[in-house]
DNA sequence: CATAAGTTGAACACCACTGTTCAGGTTCAC
DNA sequence: GTGAACCTGAACAGTGGTGTTCAACTTATG
């Protein structure tokens, strides 16, 4: 009921594994996980069935790659967790300022950090809570190691819980996102509002 | 298909309409609500077997008074309203500072307001759109109240969006509701670190 | 080009939820 | 206490998702 289900070795790209793939799977499978993660986005319930037509294949196909809900859901999450630490790595987080460094963070990695956290929201009840804490401690010790550092450094106030600040982080990364897709926010304007309000949060109080 | 469905007339508490109901429905009703705001709240897909098992009533009572999964949803919502607009009443918003006031709100009110909005949320694609914005501006615009008369009084900023700011007060006061169910978060330590956090957005930026 | 890998639609059994009906039992209200 | 309102369990058909099998077709790869 609980077993990981590792059938699919995703290799989404990179083929280091001994069950080589044709090309052809190689491409449904990036397929399906492309489309998954769209479906998913728009209603953590979709039936499968959406997904694999979103994708443009057969059902029988999603099923002879992702046995279950569960094994398409974690390799959806697996991908996705690789996508925001790579694009992570490329923001040089510990370097120069902390404050400067969350901004550059902010304004350019919200939407991947939104994206992955969404999904991970959506994979409750579905992936074993272990492996969710799993892909979840990859992507949020890197936000929460650039608060500490800003916390040493000074400049990012020290009166709230660690937790509750990563907390607020995520929050209004979703918000943001929400309202953008809604229409409420211009997609461009996103990044200086975020980067705004979380300032504000972030920054030592300087009365108390 | 989008017929509202006014079976029922929730009563629930003040009988002012004629359908005078037995002691014996209107207990039900009542038993009915409460449990659907709490399964709601666990999770936005619960059946409504589930939910009629947690209020301790046959599945074809709650279907003799909820004719669909959308009339319960629409009663818990109006329920719901009416719960937070009377609490909201006792606050006085509209006396003493904007930024006084504001915290008396965030402080006691805090969990109605999350437990409002959220239900809300999960009425999403359930709930007649319409319907949906009647409810949400009722509370909602309490809140934007006061953050405009705080913007008049210059003791909160205005270079953010107001309906952000809206949105960000929902948005963390959805969290750490969340992060109180967590027991990541003392409830009782909830109103200060709201307080705080909520302060520091709305409080017009030094620079700048 | 020959073969194995991959895809496909159709059909299947299974299960959970939805709404509805009905006959029989309880409980309120007058 | 009598009748109407109410509740109940059981049973029903209908819907929609899940996961699997199969034979036939297509495509990559050596």
């Amino acid at each position: 009921m609980s077993t990981p289900q590792n059938k699919v070795r995703r290799t989404t790209g990179s083929e280091r594994d001994e069950p080589r793939r044709r090309a052809d799977a190689e491409r449904s499978i990036a397929a399906i996980i492309a489309a998954a993660i769209d479906c998913f986005r728009q209603d953590p319930n979709v039936s499968l069935t959406a997904v694999a037509k979103a994708a443009g294949v057969s059902r029988v196909t999603l099923y002879a790659h992702f046995p279950s809900r569960e094994a398409l859901l974690d390799a959806v999450l697996e991908d996705s967790v690789q996508q925001a630490d790579t694009a992570l790595q490329a923001q040089r987080l510990d370097e120069g300022p902390a404050d400067e460094a969350f901004s550059r963070l902010v304004r350019s990695g919200w939407n991947i950090l939104e994206r992955h956290a969404f999904l991970l929201l959506a994979s409750e009840g579905v992936i074993a809570p272990a492996r969710r804490r799993t892909h979840h401690k990859k992507v949020l010790a890197r936000v929460e190691r650039i608060l500490v550092r800003g916390q040493e450094e000074g400049v990012f106030r020290t009166d709230l819980p660690l937790a509750w600040l990563v907390t607020t982080f995520y929050s209004l990364l979703h918000a943001a996102a929400a309202e953008a897709d809604a229409r409420h926010l211009k997609t461009k304007s996103v990044p200086d509002i975020l980067d705004r309000t979380l300032s504000s949060i972030l920054r030592p109080v300087p009365n108390s």
